[in-house]
DNA sequence: CGAATGATCGGCT
DNA sequence: GCCGATCATTCGA
């Protein structure tokens, strides 16, 4: 049994993804794979929202086999390939219908670091450990096997957790999102959140 | 059925 | 700072 309680449905049914996004740096997210736990401390987010936002897969509320899963209630994970190399892990918000989802993009690592070393073939621990969407989801092995599961289930591999880290809003820096360019004047739109002075966000800009 | 494309990372210059 | 890897998914024919 976890000391911490897990983050429950009604943290993420709300319907203000930008404020789930913020609320979610200082929680913890865990897995639990092959019967062995790893987590780290959420320390930047950033936030997706169909269907006015040409960044989502789901922009225009485009319907597919791969975007389905955002359209599920809220506390599911939505986990995508990218580049052909990386998975990238997502929590869907709000209710069922609305593609909302929040991009979690770095940790802090906290429990078995020495797995997550092991995971990513480093020998010691640095920020490049966790900082980035894609080695972040290989450190903690994630990967698009665990696509579609409920955080929220009491017997999912992966979880969020509340350890009662509050992060105040003065060290909350918005900023633009990046490498969506194509989204034209959606990526100016500041929707990227990371907690400040924290070593393993991915570089300041 | 074939072709284009991307919510990134790491290595090289 | 820039460039290439690499493949699931999507869209058009």
């Amino acid at each position: 049994m976890r000391k911490h309680k897990r983050l429950d449905r009604t943290f993420y049914t709300r319907t203000d993804v930008l404020q789930i996004g913020k609320d979610l740096l200082g929680k913890v997210l865990v897995s639990n794979i092959d019967h062995q736990i790893s987590s780290g401390i959420i320390v930047e987010t950033e936030a997706y929202r169909a269907p006015d936002d040409k960044a989502c897969h789901a922009y225009l509320n485009r319907f597919t086999k791969r975007t389905s899963i955002m359209f599920e209630e809220g506390g599911h994970a939505y986990i995508y390939l990218c580049y052909g190399i990386h998975h990238l892990f997502n929590v869907v918000t709000a209710s069922s219908g609305m593609a909302h989802v929040v991009l979690i993009r770095a940790i802090e690592p906290l429990e078995n670091i020495k797995l997550m070393l092991n995971r990513r073939g480093l020998a010691q621990v640095k920020p490049q450990l966790t900082a980035g969407p894609g080695v972040m989801s290989k450190a903690l092995g994630l990967s698009k096997k665990y696509n579609g599961i409920d955080l929220t289930s009491a017997d999912s591999s992966i979880w969020i957790e509340d350890h009662g880290i509050e992060v105040a809003n003065t060290n909350i820096i918005k900023s633009p999102r990046v490498g969506i360019d194509y989204a034209e004047e959606c990526a100016l739109w500041d929707w990227r959140f990371r907690i400040k002075n924290n070593p393993y966000t991915s570089k300041a800009r």
